[in-house]
Formats: C-alpha cells, structure tokens, sequence
DNA sequence: CTCGATCCATACAGCACTGTATGGATCGAG
DNA sequence: CTCGATCCATACAGTGCTGTATGGATCGAG
C-alpha cells in the first residue's frame, strides 16, 4: 500500500535539518535542498503545501526527536547525578547541538518557533531539576544550578574564547565538579 | 571640507546592525536598509564597494564598540568581583545582546566572522578571568568559573524556560551568588 | 499486463534583490 | 555665483528563488 518513495517526504526533512543546522533557517531553501538530493522540485509540491509547509514539519521532527532523545537516555541507566550529568553533555555533541543552536537563533524573530523552543527547554529544565534535586540544597540553590548547567551545556558550543593553556574539556569537567559538589 | 552627509556611511551601517540584531545577517539587504532610510539605493554603492563590503564595515563597528564598551565599563568604577559581575550582567541588556548573538550564530558558519569573535570571546574572558583570580582559588578552578559565568551571562538570554515558579532575576542572582563563594 | 498511486521533469509567470551606469540634486567653500 | 565634492534617483540587465500547471515516468498490487 505504501511503495518505498524513491524520495520520500522524510528525505525533505531530514535534508531540511542538516541544511538548518549549518546555515540557520534562512538557507533552508527548496530548489538547493532539490539539488542535493539529485532531484527537481517537481515532487517537493506533492509532499509539501509550500516553504513554510515544510519549516513546520522540521520543527515538529526535531521537537519530538529531542524531547523523546532526552527522555528515553535518561530514563534508561541509572547512575548518580555526576554520571547523568556528564552522559547529557556527551549527548550534546557538536552535531546534534547545531540544529539546536540554529533553531535557537530562528527563535528569537519567530514566535511560533519560540513557543516549541520553551516547550522543549522546560522539558529538558525538568530533568535537571529532577538531577541536581537529588543533591541536597534548597529549591532556589536547585534552580541556579539548573540554570548554570543548561547555559553551560549550550554555552560551551558557543563560546570562542580560548583559555590561558587549559583545555576546554579540562575546564569543562572542573565546571561541572563545582555544579555538583554539595555546598 | 567634510559637509556632514546626509545619508553618512554610519547611518548606513547602524541602520544594518540593527537589522542584523533584528533578524540576522541574511537578513541585512540593502534595498530594504535604504527603503528604512528613506532613500534609495543610489547612495550606497557611493559608500560601500558591494553588500559584503557593509557587513565587514558593522563587523568593524561592532568589534571596536564591545571591546572598548567592556574595557571601559571595567576600567572605571572600582568595586568587588561581585559587584562587577553584577555590572557585567546589567552591561548585557536584551538590546545589547541581540547584536551580540546575532553575530555569534553567524560565527558558524563564517570563519572570517568566526575569527572576529574570537577575539573579542577572549578579550571578554580576560576581564572575567581578573575578576576571579581575586577569589581565592586555583588557576583552574578560575578558569571553570569563568566559562561557567561567561555561559550564564550569554545562555540566560538564549533559554527560554520557565522556572516553577522562580523568577529569573533570583536564579540569575542566585547563580553568581556561587560564582562569586570562596569554596 | 494493467492500473492506480506515487514521484519527477519541464516550462512559465512573478518577485525581490544585486550591481552598474548615468544624469542629476544639494551644499559648502571660495 | 561658481564649482567641486558629495549624495541621490532612475533605469537596466542579470540572478535565484517561489509557486503553479501539466504531462509524464516508475513501481507495486492485482
């Protein structure tokens, strides 16, 4: 009933996310997207209503992908908040954070885009909480180190800066040490 | 001998800097910039080689201005690494930032824009890394502070959670409250 | 083999911008 | 008032995209 598409409505997708995640919304632009799949746009009008038709559907595959990744990698193996902790900034690699970051920026001159990019942040917010609730301090003390965590984890891919002879993952582990030590 | 223009070259690259801390580099096109201005474009090849020419003129701008803007703003005015942090945090209004992450999202896919940033990453992570050599503590525990407070002060604008609850405004004082301890 | 379902190529009209060329308009200096 | 310097308007050719229309091409099911 449903024949393997030669390019199916995924391929647009998916070609849309990797050309998102290295040129920001803006480049996300269909004849391009056409030629590096080796094709016309002629099928793209069959999948898609139009452009915007398929920023949405971009959106809804990364939010539900991320909310789903980070759910499903922290639900399964257990380990201390140390060990989540470190296993979530493995997680966001350079590759996955990209797409993040472009959508980030798409967010701050798109409402509709900053509405499922606070759906996705609360999500992830919830698990830290959940992570460093389990260290004892106050609900305000959880609160900032939830907040000193996430902007480091986006920060960290962010920042240009180089550091007197350390090494960025040097600095990064003694930064995530201070998030999580007792006082 | 320099008739003050009526159209100068820096209304034309402030007009683009605010475009860019609107909605992007991609977004800075001159036909638009000269419909704000209320001319056409007549004028602006008069000032500028071509488009790419402008974008280097705000980059420019752009380095010169935070570079000084955060030289100064520390140079004068004494005070406690607390009570600087605090004056960095007010120093990096929504206003002022958007310019600022606009930049560092075209950073990524710009070398030339990527090495711009850097050194103005590094001139910034200079002052941060004086402030907190005050603290008593290791060079690389210095070094973890920074990049955490450099994160905080970037990522705060770029997290669009909520917080059970919380105002922002504590957990932001509450964060470099920790940044700031002894221990 | 036939037939829908699915996807693709091509052609067209339209739009928004780029950069160039050229002839002014405006203004201060002398 | 004249003149050079500075800035602007207009017109033009070119580019690259959008969305629509239409006629296939391809493939699995029956």
């Amino acid at each position: 009933m449903a024949p393997p598409t030669r390019t199916s409505r995924d391929a647009w997708i998916r070609q849309g996310l990797r050309v998102l995640a290295a040129g920001g919304p803006d480049a996300v632009r269909i004849e391009p997207l056409a030629r590096a799949l080796g094709v016309t746009r002629g099928g793209f009008y069959w999948h898609f209503r139009d452009r915007r038709a398929l920023l949405d559907a971009m959106l809804n595959t990364w939010e539900r992908a991320t909310t789903e990744e980070v759910a499903e990698r922290l639900e399964r193996e257990g380990g201390g908040a140390r060990v989540k902790l470190r296993r979530l900034l493995a997680l966001t690699s350079p590759g996955v954070v990209k797409t993040d970051l472009a959508i980030r920026d798409w967010a701050r001159h798109d409402p509709a885009v900053a509405e499922r990019l606070r759906r996705v942040d609360n999500q992830r917010m919830g698990y830290l909480r959940a992570l460093f609730g389990a260290c004892r301090a106050g609900p305000g003390d959880v609160e900032a180190r939830c907040l000193l965590a996430y902007s480091l984890l986006i920060g960290n891919h962010f920042i240009a800066a180089d550091h007197g002879g350390h090494d960025r993952a040097d600095v990064l582990e003694l930064a995530l040490e201070r998030l999580v030590s007792e006082s």
